[in-house]
DNA sequence: GGGTTTATATAGACCGATCTATCTAATAAT
DNA sequence: ATTATTAGATAGATCGGTCTATATAAACCC
């Protein structure tokens, strides 16, 4: 019972992009990588941007259903930390090395408005989750907040490559605490 | 008096290569943007790839001065902030669209050891000066604070393209003033 | 200065490989 | 009978890189 040839090919193309980079990586290594002909692919996907899209998207929804499932269990005032490490989580075992929407954006920004789009709305979509958890919390100028930690885990994509995962996470969590003890005491 | 063609053209393959990626440029698109012939070079790099390791250099080069020249002239105590802000200053005028070092390390990851042992060492060179500016400024736990000041200043660069250019920088001062003032008083 | 060497750039043909994408015909699977 | 998949040829464009022949111009020596 394998997966549907379809979803062999986004987990595939997911990984060979991600490893590879989108440019880089051509349908015939993919269709070779995955164990099916180029007519499969261009049946189930219209074109290489196409099959780009459907791989952030899928990747995406994954990553947006792991943080909601650790927010939504969260004991309360807690749910901004559940978040931190839900994303902790996420970077050790699918983006130890960077994030693929970062990856997306900086091959696509001059070459697929469409695809382009869907990272920076990816993007976005993080900060607004970011921003609900916050305000959940019952934090202060939690807009404010909610950029900053943003900004962290956005930082904390690239320390996992730069630092080693332990060191990143830990580091992320030291700088998390900082900006959370300075909400409820400061209020800057 | 127009520079040689050999720096005309990394400039204008750092451009290229900044705006539309590395795969995504060809040698064809770089020599006719920058009004010169294709042997022209392949005079003075003798491939695409040394063509990028050269760029790289050069960028980080002017990267480093710039970071340098600041903290340089900054008043006892004050390296660190004037290290942040001339991160800053990069930001603006060099780097609004991402950092091109992680967009190296995402494109050439498995397709170049030697251009992507550049752009690690670039941010371990970073890294490096942060810690010296730090420890410089005599903080506490100097080496953890890098870290995470390094952490921070790679989360700007995203913020950057998702938040625009004045809240990305306004919330990094925020974010490293959390840090600092959490090392002189809590030492953690 | 005049003439000659030497380095640099131009123009453009050329190479094999690879790129995305399409097409048809045969073959399985439901 | 219908649908999905395979196999493989094919298309036209582009890729990085090489080659030769010509032209320009500074550098050097007498």
């Amino acid at each position: 019972m394998p997966a549907s040839k379809r979803d062999h090919l986004l987990a595939t193309a997911e990984r060979l992009f991600y490893e590879q980079g989108f440019h880089a990586t051509g349908i015939d290594r993919i269709v070779a990588a995955a164990g099916v002909v180029r007519m499969t692919l261009y049946n189930h996907f219209s074109s290489k941007e196409a099959l780009v899209a459907a791989v952030l998207q899928t990747r995406h929804a994954r990553f947006i259903a792991s943080l909601d499932a650790a927010t939504a269990v969260a004991p309360p005032g807690q749910a901004t930390r559940a978040l931190v490490e839900a994303h902790g989580r996420w970077l050790e075992h699918s983006s130890q090395q960077g994030c693929i929407m970062v990856k997306a954006m900086g091959e696509f920004a001059e070459h697929s408005a469409e695809v382009h789009a869907l990272a920076i709305s990816a993007k976005r979509d993080l900060l607004a989750r970011i921003e609900a958890t916050v305000a959940r919390d019952g934090l202060d100028h939690h807009a404010n907040l909610a950029r900053r930690l943003f900004m962290v885990l956005e930082g904390s994509n690239t320390a996992v490559v730069l630092l080693g995962m332990q060191p990143a996470l830990a580091d992320t969590r030291a700088v998390v605490d900082a900006l959370l003890n300075a909400a409820r005491s400061v209020s800057s």
